[in-house]
DNA sequence: GAGGGCTATCATGAATTCATCAGCAGGAAT
DNA sequence: ATTCCTGCTGATGAATTCATGATAGCCCTC
């Protein structure tokens, strides 16, 4: 569920100062900074590997930012934070129309910055996960589908109780390791639990289910002395 | 593309005065408004029929606006402008960090905050784009229609209590999708209810309405030790 | 092959979870 | 006040899930 790759954060800024100050803060947050002191160059880094958020000055020297922010919405939903030092309120008004997400009047406050750019990024996460059905487990013939809490064995589904859906989804999701009996018990039935009898009765069921030869297990092996593991080749 | 039912706009705001000039003029730019004074009545307007976005001024009379926001947001993700007139970054940090998804530094320009509300919208029509109370939902043998607030069955018309109504279109709106009964009660009856007897009361009426052979469930699965499911194949 | 340790399977009963009926309180309409 | 509707709660029986005990099978060493 955690990102753990840092967001990317391109830098449109032609004040050098303020770009330094920035890069420093941000790479401080474990943000990675990319930096543009132009609106070309900003076009050329969005165009390549695309950042997570663009910070946007709005006094660039070659072009306005509203024109750039324009134009990245019309093939883009990349979120952008305005940083100005035109206050006005028709400046506010014409960026977030263009397409701005956000707005900030220098000087503004860091943490109020980053606070904003935490916003930023959660819209994003949240309309990247709505069409990313990249969530379903494919191993083999098996699929999980923790969202429907489906399991499809050769296409067929199956129906698990709760245990058997545990127990299947922390093989599954250790794919190829051997998984000692301890460590399956403290995960699935929680601490406490040193019974590897009831493991190996709920192992039995999940193999009537799912092996089509449950005495002789394709998929959920049994390592001898030690554990289990649910084959991935 | 373009939504013919005006958006819905929440006001949460003690302070009379305040709340008039905002409501007038946000009528003015054809808005549907709903006022609040306190956190208790948006607590019930949210839970009602809830509104495409909230306005919501901090210094409340009976309790914390971030402490409402982190409530909704444990289940909803409503927009949320915050409007106070308190200034300081770590107030901006908290309600961000809590939740809100802008906030405004009292005394604002009200051009400045029709811009912020319109990205606002915008953010959430990106991605609810799925569940725009416009559509009619079709599923299998149901039809939802939102806008009259009816319910089809083989177009069979079902008439429904409103409890029944919103469960029914909760798990509508999640078809397919495996719901946990702590989900649906944050969902339909609001955060703080943890008696799931109330639930399965409620779905035996609506399979009573629905089913063709309640004791046999064909649309409203139950997975047993987990939730309920709407049947979307 | 015999024996010991580990594993698989079946059966049974307890515990949990569900569905349903009925009763009751609160609110709106008559 | 009466009636009706909605929604909550308690009780009961049914269905499912899960742990445990008994028994048989497998693999290795001797």
């Amino acid at each position: 569920m955690t990102n753990t790759t840092p967001a990317r954060i391109l830098l449109v800024e032609d004040e050098i100062q303020m770009r330094r100050f920035l890069r420093t803060a941000l790479n401080a947050r474990d943000f990675d900074v990319i930096e543009a002191s132009n609106a070309r160059e900003a076009r050329l880094a969005v165009t390549g590997r695309p950042p997570d958020l663009i910070l946007l000055d709005l006094g660039l020297p070659d072009g306005d930012g509203i024109d750039f922010t324009r134009e990245l919405r019309s093939w883009s939903q990349l979120p952008v934070i305005v940083l100005s030092a035109r206050g006005r309120e028709d400046d506010k008004v014409m960026a977030l129309d263009a397409g701005a997400d956000d707005y900030l009047t220098k000087p503004f406050g860091l943490n109020e910055l980053l606070a904003r750019i935490r916003v930023a990024l959660r819209h994003a996460a949240r309309s990247h996960a709505r069409d990313n059905p990249e969530t379903i487990l494919h191993i083999g013939p098996l699929q999980l589908d923790p969202v429907r809490r489906e399991v499809r064995i050769d296409d067929q589904p199956v129906t698990l109780t709760p245990l058997e859906y545990r127990l299947l989804w922390y093989l599954a999701k250790n794919a190829g390791r051997v998984l000692t009996h301890q460590l399956i018990l403290r995960h699935v039935w929680g601490p406490g639990t040193s019974q590897t009898h009831t493991l190996r009765v709920c192992m039995a069921q999940l193999r009537h289910k799912i092996e089509s030869d449950p005495a002789h297990p394709r998929i959920l092996m049994t390592e001898m002395g030690v554990g289990y593991r649910l084959r991935d080749d």
